[in-house]
DNA sequence: GTTCACAAATGAATCGATTCATTACAAAGG
DNA sequence: CCTTTGTAATGAATCGATTCATTTGTGAAC
């Protein structure tokens, strides 16, 4: 057996024949030590396996080399993809990611930002579910700043980086019109979610400007399941009633209606046209590729992360900044010019 | 301002007008506590806000409360489902789960348990990708035990929870003989991947007792825009020679085959049905719903992170075991009989 | 009133790495 | 030969919570 279990410090120095400040040294200023003496250091690591012990690490330096994310739903490949992009940043700066999923549970993610402040994590990146806003002021003042993400800061209180959601709905609606819709339709809900709000308010100004009235088939949630019963109701009205184009207010909305519209024989694009939010992978995946908005979610993860390690390197001089990203259309099938 | 920034355990035993020993013991041992200091403890916490120092607390007792996951994507619907699962049980026995993600590099595989060990965390849950079996024999030498996921521990030294690839593929290729099938195909690779191999040789057997061949396509890899390549090239075969059903290694790759088909006007399942694997969300999704072999992702989790507990829990009379799933088939219209 | 049993509370020692004031030593300058 | 300057190395003090051997306090039993 080459190491020892438990292999600390000490052991090493006593190894190597040296002091613990010097092994200390080695690992942390290695440019202050002598080679002839680090090279009996490291050979005496390598022998021993000696492992750093993190816990200690931190403790005395008072602070770890993490950041916590809490997003709303990890299975969401949309907030894998902004996490991997935050990871990325966080890799740069030697910092890791601790990524949670409050699971849209207010008692989960509150029970994230107390492990987070536990673990003394160096800040947070979150996407806020409940009412969390003064907990995080909280935790600010106690020395761990967050930043919003995919979530408007309304208050400059806190950096955030979010997406335009009005313009993305404009963008969507006035790509249907240019494709020939006269009577275009917005599927989704509830508008108690600021994002479908938005997205609402952009597609129905659009319609307004170009003298159009846009129907709405009101949703209780985003569900694929929703959008396939929503579908089988569209489908089922008289032709010259039904809409002849849909914008779906997010991408699985959008997938249910076109299972239904393929069950119900209707034709995409040509009977009734179908735009979705957000450009998952399976977008483009399905048997009719979708036409979709996308965000661009590795960048969003990327710039909270910078936002982040600025007030977390920079606690004076830091000024919270909003970033809004404007969402861009990808044409796909869905929406073919007939 | 109700709270201080650095409240430290001691600075409550200050307030309260107790000793450390007893603000210990009332986050460690209420019991032993009179109700009367207790409460004025509680207090004293509530008023400074003091949250407990983790490095502290794990430093000194030794352990962690965290196990460590390490999968090969994060990206991947299977592995977010199989952690939720292994998360479940990590939350029972107040632990939590640092998930991390190889992305399918040797580099950053080793790089993450490194951390891992660093950040001493109680065990390792892993979809091993490079050569690691060493390694984490080692780490089990220092007190690190782990437990392989979605891969099956072929020496005994390792717990391991995985699903029965070969029977897998039998099932999806009687499932489309017994939907009429006389020209069966498989498309797939590459057979470097034990699971790969596994399915087709499921397939292979299953079509060699029926007396019928099995087509093979091989591909490189598994992806959706593979999965459209292949299914271009089948379209383009004549009919007579054309398999009149496929079996994909995965639903990425099925994907691929239906959104082909569709664009080449083939039907299916009536021209051509195709099963899948995985049973992903977007299996049922897709505008013609597929049919596909579905692993209990959940309970994969679920069952690895018990197995590690037990290792955890009684080092000493543990037995390493192999669990293994057989998959189950959900059979929808891309399979349907003619 | 003394002894005993038991519960409650105490606080010094501890975990392991880091830090920094101090010491040791060598080379250069006078 | 002595002083100065600078580089290497040292090791005790420290971070904050936990633990456990010890002390204090209370009531019961005799």
């Amino acid at each position: 057996m080459p190491n020892v279990p438990g292999a600390k410090l000490k052991d090493v120095a006593a190894l190597a024949g040296v002091s613990v400040g010097t092994v200390s040294n080695v690992l942390n200023r290695p440019e202050q030590v002598s080679p002839d003496k680090k090279s009996r250091v490291l050979a005496a690591i390598d022998q021993l396996g000696f492992v750093r012990n993190e816990s200690a690490r931190s403790l005395r330096s008072g602070s770890t080399r993490s950041l916590g994310m809490l997003v709303l739903d990890v299975r969401n490949p949309f907030f894998t993809d902004v996490a991997l992009g935050a990871e990325n940043v966080a890799e740069a700066h030697k910092h890791s990611l601790i990524l949670a999923n409050s699971a849209e549970d207010s008692g989960r993610e509150l029970a994230y930002l107390d492990l987070f402040e536990q673990q003394r994590v160096q800040g947070v990146l979150i996407t806020p579910f409940g009412q969390v806003l003064q907990r995080l002021e909280t935790m600010r003042s106690r020395g761990i700043p967050s930043v919003l993400v995919d979530r408007l800061a309304r208050n400059d209180q806190f950096c955030s980086v979010s997406v335009d959601d009005v313009a993305g709905g404009a963008t969507a609606l006035t790509h249907l019109l240019d494709a020939g819709s006269v009577r275009p339709a917005f599927v989704g809900g509830p508008f108690t979610l600021q994002q479908v709000e938005d997205r609402y308010q952009g597609a129905a100004d659009a319609a307004a400007r170009a003298g159009v009235s846009l129907q709405l088939f009101e949703t209780p949630d985003l569900k694929f399941e929703r959008g396939r019963q929503i579908g089988d109701l569209i489908s089922n009205l008289q032709p010259a009633k039904r809409p002849d184009a849909v914008f779906a207010a997010n991408d699985q909305l959008a997938l249910g209606l076109l299972q239904s519209f393929a069950a119900n024989e209707l034709r995409v694009p040509e009977d009734i046209a179908i735009v979705g939010f957000d450009d998952i992978d399976f977008a483009s995946q399905s048997s009719i590729p979708l036409s979709s908005i996308s965000q661009p979610r590795h960048l969003i993860g990327e710039r909270a992360a910078e936002l982040l390690f600025d007030e977390i390197d920079n606690a004076e001089e830091h000024v919270h900044s909003q970033v809004v990203f404007t969402p861009e259309l990808v044409a796909r099938q869905s929406t073919r010019r007939h």
